[in-house]
DNA sequence: TTTATTCTTTAGGTGCGCCTAAATAATAAT
DNA sequence: ATTATTATTTAGGCGCACCTAAAGAATAAA
């Protein structure tokens, strides 16, 4: 982390609840109760938890008086927050993922570095809102970005302008209409471009609009 | 689980690394000693670990005789290996991650369920290697149904047998230790075999096997 | 065989985040 | 203001996976 601060999965859990009470009123301390019931531990052990991330100084405690975050706690509240819903884009958007997202996100979140969280962004096409519609907080570290790869060139099918061309990276196979793709040809590592608004398949096939549009067909494009 | 099994996340470290081993010989039984020092723990916390997965009939154990799968064990090793390698592609080749994917992957794996599996291998296309070129087992629900079992005549110098022998058809330059491979004379299209738990390079070289664990060296079989 | 060396296991301890039970503080009702 | 209720904190424990140190077993060397 860009803050210095070691914050292992336990306290990532707590300040990214955190997180959440500050969406909703930045400047109401949060009472130790409804953090506990919230993250279904019990009160006994969110006061454990408050006092150690007090200590840290990623949030202002006083007792009896619930707690705040501080500037370094809201960072890092954010931005757990922040992979939560990218992940949240990618397991539903892209992946199909009809389990638990949620559930799913919770836990790969704290897999996460600012790299991955950069690359998942991008390939995302930076996006503002995750699924259920909730705002994905803006990345904490404008610095990494202008220091890694400016663009990725992996993008969605419906994204390929005329005069473009890649390789097909990923399908997402989700219903009976997918073996009309694959009937095509289309598969992981076909070459495709795209021509008069024609997406054109190596061996000549071409692609209907309404065979990809929606679909999730990602694309690594030629350079 | 499938099996009924509950898992947890160390144990499940535990499993995956058993399958490595597995992979390379699977009638070998595992000494304490290797499990604990691939997963940088001590020995002692092996032990325990060891034992407390005997306890579950996931291993079968004998003091000081080292460890092997179960059926069971082998199911879900192989289950959390498939889910890392999966991860894997879809970190570096569709997210094209530039960091340590697979740190990350070793994080996330443990956050799959079967849903999630079966989503992300459709949306990869369901590939059969990674993509440093290591197999990616099949999912459970397929071995049943065909019975069958991962074999190819593509290999990863980890899985060659003794008796076999082959062609290197590709090598994974990712860190300092390369070199010394390449020193020995190996490069692609290098004649190999193993004997004695010794792998031979055709000017008879001998490849230490931590030359090779864990690098991605992938041989073509001779039939 | 006897001695060294290496490997493995046991025994006991640590940190972490959770728990329960009981004490204390804040708040609401009378 | 006194009492009842709710909220919060302290104190003490538990399970887990790790650790160290030392004992015991297997293996290699003399």
């Amino acid at each position: 982390m860009g803050s210095g601060h070691f914050v292992n999965e336990a306290e990532e859990m707590y300040l990214q609840k955190l997180y959440e009470f500050w969406e909703i009123d930045s400047e109401k301390s949060v009472r130790t109760k409804d953090l506990a019931s919230s993250l279904k531990v019990k009160d006994a052990s969110a006061t454990g938890m408050i006092q150690k991330l007090s200590e840290k100084g990623l949030v202002s405690y006083e007792k009896y008086k619930g707690v705040k975050f501080t500037n370094s706690g809201l960072k890092i509240g954010r931005q757990i927050k922040r992979r939560h819903r990218l992940l949240e884009c990618l397991l539903i958007d892209v992946m199909g993922f009809k389990g638990d997202a949620h559930e799913a996100a919770c836990r790969m979140e704290h897999a996460m570095d600012d790299e991955l969280e950069f690359a998942l962004s991008e390939l995302l096409g930076d996006p503002e809102i995750d699924p259920s519609g909730s705002p994905i907080p803006p990345a904490e570290t404008d610095l990494v970005r202008n220091n890694l790869n400016p663009k990725r060139d992996v993008i969605i099918l419906n994204s390929l302008k005329n005069g473009q061309s890649g390789e097909v990276c990923a399908i997402m196979f989700n219903d009976e209409k997918s073996k009309q793709i694959s009937d095509l040809g289309l598969k992981v590592g076909t070459e495709i471009s795209k021509e008069n608004d024609l997406v054109k398949i190596r061996n000549n096939e071409t692609l209907e609009f309404d065979l990809y549009f929606g679909y999730k067909i990602l694309i690594r494009i030629n350079s």
